[in-house]
This record gives structure tokens, C-alpha cells and sequence, in this order.
DNA sequence: CCATGTCATGACAACGTTGTCAATATCCAT
DNA sequence: ATGGATATTGACAACGTTGTCATGACATGG
């Protein structure tokens, strides 16, 4: 029922091929044809049909984008960051929650981008991280950005996205150290991703600089959960010589030592500084608000959909270029100097 | 250079149309023939083209998800819910979170759902609330199913999911009554959802059965957000006969009660009980843990989603049906008896 | 043995679009 | 006026798949 290009070619009086001219804004079409045809696609409310499009020529309609993570508000972040570059350039949106772990991974990324004709993926962390992946969709022709984890450019050939996650962790331990604490907890982020060792090196890099020793009592692993966050800093809290902070890899974490941290009828801040990473909504929402890095995801995601698809037409390509972005120090009530014993 | 059809057909030694019959599992292969016919798939890494089969075919391969919501963790379960059962039918998903209030809503989801051949929509609310929406859709085509908030079956010819928000409140409402409580505020929804009608309906008709008058002045409009159930809470704690508890018509709202209480200077749950709705993540995370409805959401937007796909292909519609679920009490530590004054 | 029906298979067209190329019409410089 | 370049347009094939129909082989029943 939907009108095709047929009956717009008709309507207007011209050619099929006239009509996708006009419709792909290619030159050579007179202004009084692309007026009629303009006219003629009105009426009739056509809209070009994407699989016939995608079939005709070489050219995608649709973006993957590729994450494995556990925390709702970075999913939506991204999505929406990768959404509005979507719609603004014409292209859909196939989003492929994934296992990291899951064996055959690369075949099923493949798969995925060969039978939904995708132009391309973006991979968010941790897949983005995986060097053997990235080989094996880049020999399968799959274009592909990455959005990950470091302190510079990468600059191995294949686009990205880096956020220097070691620079803001480096922040926040500064900002608790010039608190005054000196005996400061830290709680690990997943080993997968390569953003936890980053924003490790930002803490100790900063207790190396401000000359305090680095305590391996005080540093616990664990990955980006809730229920890490709230053992460990249990696991802190019960020390002799417990920290007078807490520095947790994410909001969940952090608030995991807000939990536990009650739990243990303590005074936050005054008892137990807490910061986290990411400036989730819950770091805003939780009592008292967390202490954190604001992490610009959305525009983070954004940039690296448009970068994915300037590498579409090579001609474009030139004009956006990998770009880093820094978490900024976000100081909340989570965190104050400590108490006097 | 992903194989095709034509490529199998060649190293099977058969026709194009032998390949499809396989592929498609018709009937009236033989058995040696299909045989030869999968190795060469196998052998080649072959896959069918979505593009190319849903141009020929009339069926289509992709299904959209309608919402309109600022909660991640909702959206995120509605999202994995439609995701798993699309994986294991074989349809692709399309995301389009998109504005409720938006002039040309209509227009736009009929738009979609013709470029980008979707085989139906999965509306979640509040688009799923909308007749108007909904009669446009219809009688332009679109396959659709809705999920939304009603105490039974609407029975009115479009498929739905429906939750029994109001049965749910009606339990909370009990739950803080028989703690004791006798002035339990109350924290509206959104107006343009029906849950929030519903959710407030619920807490009148418990008040109601037990004899406790409605007091107006304990009942707050607002909308589902952490701000307003924050600045709700502050109005509340404010009155001269302030309430013993809160019932938020969310988590989120709870979560701004939460910390408009703790801003206050209050023990929660012993000088104020506090209730929302969803059982988000939040709930469980903030100190302390919130008492709140489940909504198994992920599994609400499976059936949501089975229901739309069968309706496809009329054979099975009559398998499943329109389905209702209904919100479960949790009780966790943020309700308490009042304090006795 | 013939008429009829069923099974397995293939040839061909069609879905809606775009790429290639050729056919005009128009314009400019000689 | 003439040749050549350029702008505008259309005819046709092609993308990869499936629907329709035809064909031939074989079996069944009279």
C-alpha cells in the first residue's frame, strides 16, 4: 500500500530514475522536474523502501552497536549518544547486547553485520579492548569504531574514541588526598576492561606523586557490581587501620560502599569519604551524593557514530578524526576531610 | 564476498529455487538433495540476505520497540526482554525511543515502520495508551501490540500486555496500614501514564477499606521523576501533621523522598516509612533498601513481543493470548511502624 | 496400457531501488 | 554554421531472494 518510486515517477511524469535523483540529491535535475518530483513524493507521503535501497547498492542503512555491559545508565547513554547521529545522518540502529566471554564471538559479530547488511559496528568497552576481535572483523570487511579506555591516542590504524580514564581517577585521589586522607581504599572494576587498570594507575600514579605508600591491604579487586563494591568495602571497613576513604571503580561500586558503610553505622562523609566514577544519575540521587567523575557518554558515543560513518565515504574521512575525551572531577557530599582521632 | 545463494546453488550442483526450498525447510526436497545442499552452506558460511528476503517476501524480519520513558532500568528489561524472544524467532529489533508529546507521533511510527519493513511494533507505555495512536497504526497496517497498565483485559481487538498496577498499590497501601500508619502521603506519577491513575487508585481504595479518610493535602502531584518525588517530599515534611510514610509512585520518586528525608535530618524507616514501585535496581542498592512492587518488565515484554509475532502468522494466534500480571509486595527495610509520638 | 495424481526440480519473473550507459538538448568557442 | 563539451533525462540491468508455474519422473488405479 505504502507508494513506491513507481508511483511517484508516474504522478511526476518522469523516470524511475529521475525520481531517485531527486530523492538522493544528485545533481543534473533541473529545478522545475525536481519540483514536480518533489510535489509528487508529498502527495503520495512516499518514502524510500531500506531494503530495496540496501540490496541496490553497496551502501547500509544500519548501524550495530556492540556492548556487553551490566550498568543501565551507560546502555542508555550510549544508545541515545548513538541514536541522534543515527536519525540525523538516515541510518537505523540494530543494537546487539553481547557476551563478552561467549566463544564465538567474532563469527557471530560477523554474521550479524553480513546478514543485517550493517555499515558498520561500534564497540563499546570490553569488546573494543579485544585486539584478536578487532583483526577478525577487520578481515571480514566490517567497519567498525571503537570507544575505549587510555591515556592517548592509540594510533593503530583503526578509529576510536579514547577516554582517559586514568587522568580523572588521578583527580579524584588528588582531590582526597588534598582532603587530607592519607590511608585511601581502593576498589577494583572488571579485569576485562581495560578501564580498570587505567583508573588503578590514576590512584596509585596520584599517591606516588603526593608521596604516600601505596597499602596492598586497601586495595581490593572486583568488577563493576553493586554487590563487589559492598564486600569489599566490608572487607575494608573491618581492618585494623581502616581507610578514612574509599575510592570505588564506579558509581556501583561506590554505592555497594554506601551500602555497606550504613550497614556498618557509619557517618558518610565524616566517617568514611566515598567517591565513585561515572556520574550515573544514582551518583546525584544517592544520600549524600556521590563524589565522582562525569563521564560525557552520550557525547562520547555520538562522536565515535560519526566518526564510523565518515569512514563510510572515504571522501569524508579526513574531516573527523579520533578524538580523546577527559572525565571531569565532579565534587559531591560523599567525600570531606577526615576525622580527627 | 559473504557467499550467496547463487554460489551455493553452484556447489551443491542445483537450482537457486532448490537452495531456497532448503533454507526455508518447504517440503518436498529429497533427502540427498538437502544433504548436498547444507554442506554447501556450511562449506561457504552462507546466510540469507534480511535485505534482500524481505524485499521479495511480504514477511518482514524486523521488529520495532516504541517507548517513551526515563528510566534505564525499565527500558533496559523491556529491551532484553523483546531482544531474547526476536534472537530466538529470528527477527532483528529496532529501538525507537521517541517523545509521547511529539505533534507528528503518529506520522513518524508509520513512517518507520514502512522504511524500515517492520513486521510490528511492541508499544510500551505511555504510546500504548493513546486510542488515537493506536487507530492511526491500525489503519495504516501496522502490526501492533501494546503493554499497558489496566486491572483486567481492555478486550478491545488489539493485542495487549497488561499489568495490574492498581492491585499492586492497593498491597503497598495495605502493607504501611497494617504496620500502622494512618497518614501516608502520597507521591503521583506522570498523568500522561495510566499506571499513575491506576497506582493512585490503588492507594485510595486501600485507605478506603480500612476507614482511613483521604486527606488532600497528603496527596502531591508530579510526575515520574527523582526531582519531583524530592521536591513532593520536602512539601509533605513540611505540613503541620506531617505523614508517618510516603508512598512514592516509583522508585525514583521514593528515591528523592529518600533523600529529601535524609536532607531533613530523618532516620528512615523510624521517623519515616518509605514505599515505591518497580523494584529497579535502585531499590535494592540505596541504604536503606527500598520496599517497592516487583515488575518482572523483561518478562512482560517477552510475552509482549511472542504475542506480536504470533499474530503474523494468523495460524498461531490462537496459541497466546492477551495476558495480565500483576506487581509483587517486596518488602525491604526503608518501612517500619511509626514511631509513637 | 492409459489417464491421473504426486513428487522433485528448475526456469523465470518479480520485489523497489540504484548504477551504467546511451540519447538528446543546450551551450560555447571557433 | 560546425564541432565539441556539458547538462538533463531515460532505458535497462542488476542486487539476492522467493512466488508462480511448468516440466519430467514415477507411482497408482482402472
Amino acid at each position: 500500500m505504502a507508494a513506491t518510486m513507481k508511483d511517484v515517477a508516474a504522478r511526476a511524469g518522469v523516470s524511475l530514475k529521475t525520481v531517485s535523483r531527486v530523492i538522493n540529491h544528485e545533481p543534473s535535475v533541473q529545478p522545475a522536474t525536481r519540483d514536480r518530483v518533489l510535489r509528487a513524493v508529498d502527495e503520495l507521503g512516499y518514502r524510500p523502501d531500506l531494503s530495496a535501497r540496501s540490496l541496490r547498492s553497496a551502501r547500509a542503512y544500519a548501524i550495530g552497536l556492540v556492548y556487553d555491559n551490566p550498568n543501565p545508565y551507560y546502555i542508555i547513554a550510549v544508545q541515545e549518544g548513538a541514536l541522534s547521529v543515527c536519525r540525523e545522518m538516515g541510518f537505523g540502529l540494530q543494537i546487539h547486547p553481547c557476551n563478552a566471554r561467549a566463544p564465538r564471538l567474532g563469527q557471530e559479530l560477523v554474521d550479524l553485520a553480513e546478514r543485517a547488511r550493517l555499515a558498520g559496528v561500534v564497540l563499546a568497552p570490553p569488546m573494543s579492548e579485544n585486539p584478536r576481535l578487532i583483526r577478525r572483523l577487520d578481515e571480514a570487511g566490517v567497519n567498525l569504531v571503537r570507544i575505549l579506555s587510555a591515556s592517548a591516542d592509540p594510533d593503530d590504524g583503526w578509529p576510536c574514541v579514547y577516554v582517559d580514564d586514568r587522568d580523572a581517577a588521578y583527580d579524584i585521589t588528588e582531590h582526597l588526598i588534598q582532603l587530607g586522607h592519607t590511608r585511601i581504599g581502593f576498589l577494583w572494576g572488571g579485569k576485562e576492561h581495560r578501564s580498570s587498570p587505567e583508573r588503578f594507575k590514576g590512584y596509585a600514579d596520584a599517591l606516588h606523586d603526593y608521596g604516600i605508600a601505596q597499602d596492598k591491604k586497601l586495595i581490593v579487586e572486583g568488577d563493576y557490581s553493586f554487590d563487589d563494591g559492598f564486600r569489599g568495602a566490608r572487607r575494608l571497613l573491618a581492618l585494623k587501620n581502616r581507610p578514612t576513604a574509599i575510592f570505588g571503580s564506579n558509581d556501583e561500586i561506590a554505592a555497594g560502599v554506601l551500602a555497606a558503610a550504613r550497614a556498618a553505622g557509619m557517618d558518610v562523609p565524616y566517617d568514611l569519604s566515598i567517591a565513585g566514577f561515572e556520574d550515573s544519575p544514582f551518583s546525584k540521587q544517592s544520600w549524600p551524593a556521590l563524589t565522582t567523575a562525569r563521564q560525557a557518554t552520550a557525547e562520547i558515543a555520538q562522536h565515535a557514530t560519526r566518526l564510523l560513518i565518515a569512514q563510510l565515504n572515504e571522501s569524508d574521512a579526513t574531516d573527523i578524526h579520533n578524538e580523546g575525551f577527559s572525565p571531569e572531577l565532579v565534587v559531591r557530599g560523599s567525600t570531606a576531610p577526615p576525622k580527627l582521632r
